[in-house]
DNA sequence: GCGACAG
DNA sequence: ATCTTGTCGC
């Protein structure tokens, strides 16, 4: 098993020729639904070791509906390139494959770090790794990258779009009363309305979905 | 030219 | 993201 990408492409790209191809890649995102049964839902996250020159990746597999932990896998690679906003799947991704390629389960559906469309150029790194892997995935970001919204009503699960250039491109979700909101966006093969239900269906009692909360110990701790 | 800006 | 202790609130 495990996720393998369905096509490649060059990483050691300035960043014009890194936008350039976002422009490109664009067109072969999906923003309807197009998935099974779900039944391994796959948080992705990565963070860094020794001073940022480490990028290192983790992806957790959780059963669902019981978001119980059925694998995990992690991956290192040298640091490529530093953080630019609106390129940040070319510092994180390739280690993310890495890490992908390793699994012996296959995901049906990831949750990743970051923007989905909610991106200037609607390629976020949910997309990028969605299209790259053509598998479902959706964005869950803790901030803005782009976009304008309205005040989120308090309770749990209300959510208010998120709007850009006239388009609507994601939603403002409260996943936990009174506590701030999260940035959710489709990332490939998933309509708005069902992003926001999966990301609802994987959180419990925190602000971040149990798959985020699992990849994201991977990613940091030890 | 002046801010804004996922992780 | 990461550097870092205590502390305010439910």
């Amino acid at each position: 098993m495990a996720l393998h990408p369905v096509f490649e492409h060059r990483w050691d790209l300035t960043p014009k020729e890194a936008i350039a191809l976002q422009q490109e890649l664009r067109g072969r995102v999906e923003i309807t639904d197009r998935y099974g049964e779900i039944r391994w839902v796959a948080g992705v996250d990565v963070g860094f070791e020794a001073r940022n020159t480490i990028t290192r990746a983790a992806v957790a597999v959780l059963a669902y509906p019981s978001l119980e932990l059925h694998e995990h896998a992690i991956a290192r690679q040298p640091t490529r390139m530093p953080y630019i906003p609106g390129l940040l799947s070319f510092r994180e991704v390739p280690a993310v494959l890495e890490a992908m390629a390793r699994l012996d389960s296959r995901p049906d559906l990831l949750l990743c770090d970051g923007q989905g469309i909610a991106h200037p150029r609607r390629f976020g790194i949910a997309s990028h790794l969605g299209v790259l892997l053509d598998v479902p995935a959706i964005g869950v970001a803790k901030t803005r990258l782009v976009g304008t919204h309205d005040a989120v009503p308090e309770g749990r699960g209300e959510s208010v779009p998120l709007v850009d250039r006239g388009e609507r491109i994601g939603a403002v979700l409260r996943t936990r009363s009174r506590v701030k909101p999260l940035f959710i966006s489709p990332g490939h093969r998933m309509g708005l309305e069902h992003a926001v239900e999966w990301v609802m269906a994987c959180t419990t009692r925190y602000r971040l979905p149990e798959t985020t909360r699992r990849a994201h110990r991977l990613a940091s701790c030890d």
